[in-house]
DNA sequence: TATGAATGAGATTTCATTCAT
DNA sequence: TATGAATGAAATCTCATTCAT
């Protein structure tokens, strides 16, 4: 008996983001999915019960990934300014590293194909920031308001940025990265 | 007939948008936007050259409508901060009015079935705001950064608050509208 | 605008009627359906839902065609057994012409493909001869018995007996109807 | 070992019985078939050629089991009719007993997937039958035809009167038993 | 012997687009 | 202009069978 090979989940994964990014949804379909990571169409259906739950577990894993870098040398007990800057930048320095992960969960936050389930479950990955917003909220230096607006305002600008930067619009470099978390900062501050 | 053949494109194009922010792009056959449309699939090629030219049409029109409601009342030589708040809150109040809409043109930032063309031309229908950021930087009032950058952090937000509004996680009422301006006048003003 | 073409879809409910007899249903596909009846595959789904809706169809309409053969000449008054006599020698005289459509709704009595829809509507076409078994019954010249056992000693015994001939091990000959006719009558008549 | 071989190949064959009963030749994938008789799909090659051959060897074996029950008791010399009852009777017993295998059986003999071989050799397991039917010819007792109507008239009802009690348009109670025997008896003697 | 992974070939169905009127 | 029929190409997914252990 042959053991089932992990590579081969994650070269369709891989397979997949790249496309999908490429190309969009719509036009990616499982054949060149498969054929791109070396493997027959059939195989996927081993891994995934069909596109849709492919695309979703994609879109949860990577959130994961997003969280875990998020995190790096971040302690429970920092200073709120201090954390949020560590975790702001450690998103921004993520994404920037994995282009293509990052533009696939851009286009992942408005399409239907991501179901709620997924979508709760990807939240939760950065649960820590939104309980360092809090505490900062408690200690009086965000805005009492919704961790909503508070996110939009800090982390959503990010991916238009990264989008104006891949059309050459806009360069996200050391200089520009400090002007974006300091907008971000000036909006939610109190 | 003038009329006739443009009432059968209105409804080709309501008929797009409404499928499209139902189920997605890639779950929006031409055949069932034609007969919600109350029209043969063969018609819709009277207008459009195809599907693509299609979205990409509505893309831009919907911008065009935009940039319509964003400059009502707006004159040239308002104080900067009073125009950019008019004009704000018109965006605002233009995508609350029509949601579909304004979903339809989020899907579209994240997705390669629109050009560069498009997005360009698109872009085009806000450049009386554009000059106004402009006309407040050299004021003093607003900080001396990349236009980009400025959108990015007073305008993409609202579509994060209007899909968290969807998802019944916000609520977009005028007092968090208020803060909402307030948030993205903070991360700009000087 | 083209107007819908019937005989495409005779064509195709001839073409599945020949490839199931010969293949069976596992092995007749819908593009090779399609292929033989000289129209492309997608037409299909311009008549039939699916491929089930489509072999249901093709058993009822057939079952309506022997209906049709059935009382060809037959009037409600007659006596019952030369009423009688006259419908078996219609079907056997039909099934023997198109031994193909026999075949078939023989295959089709033990498939689960065929609905109980679809086995009621085509029961109903041979309505006029329950009624004529019961006359005779009432008359006392049948037994009284369950129609289904009248039914399962005088017509499907006939299904058998072309396929024996199918296999070269029988005759369908007109000296061996007289006496499968008179077999059945046997089994019924008090 | 023998034992645990064979304990695999009759899961096999049971597992195989059930799944067409249930959905049909068409709708009975080998993975299922495994999976239900808790072995692996591989392991289903080890005792059987292929999907074809494990469905004729079921037939043969199902066939000759049949045979096996229709003549308990039986003995060579027996009076015609007192005979025939007999026989009947057992098969009848059988296949009220084992349900699935009849009616895997008769679904067996309308399709294409069993080979000319198989069913001779199925035949052959009824073979004593065949002969005391042609004693009872000789003897005056039977009508002079063909044996494939004797069996027609008598064995091949039963199919359809299971079948319609499937359906539960008719029950097999020990009545209706004496009564088919019986027709089939009217229809064969001279 | 026995397995679960893996697959190539192919099944059904869909869809953007064109045809014929 | 406008249509519904028609389709070729392709999409998703399945399945009998083989592979590697």
């Amino acid at each position: 008996m042959r053991t089932k090979n992990n590579n081969k989940r994650t070269a369709l994964l891989n397979s997949t983001l790249a496309l999908v990014n490429e190309r969009g949804f719509q036009a990616a379909p499982m054949s060149e999915i498969a054929k791109n990571a070396g493997v027959s169409p059939a195989t996927i259906y081993l891994f995934f019960k069909n596109k849709e739950d492919m695309i979703n577990t994609l879109y949860v894993e990577l959130k994961a990934n997003l969280g875990i870098n998020a995190f790096k040398e971040y302690k429970v007990g920092m200073p709120v300014k201090e954390g949020f800057e560590l975790i702001w930048n450690n998103i921004a320095r993520y994404r920037l590293k994995e282009p293509n992960e990052s533009a696939f969960l851009t286009q992942c936050d408005n399409t239907p194909m991501i179901n709620e389930k997924s979508r709760l479950e990807g939240t939760e990955y950065l649960r820590p920031l939104f309980d360092l917003w809090q505490r900062g909220q408690s200690e009086g230096i965000i805005k009492p308001l919704s961790l909503y607006l508070i996110y939009a305002y800090t982390l959503t600008p990010f991916s238009f940025l990264m989008q104006s930067q891949k059309r050459k619009k806009y360069s996200l470099n050391t200089e520009n990265l400090k002007h974006a978390f300091e907008a971000g900062w000036d909006a939610i501050k109190v």
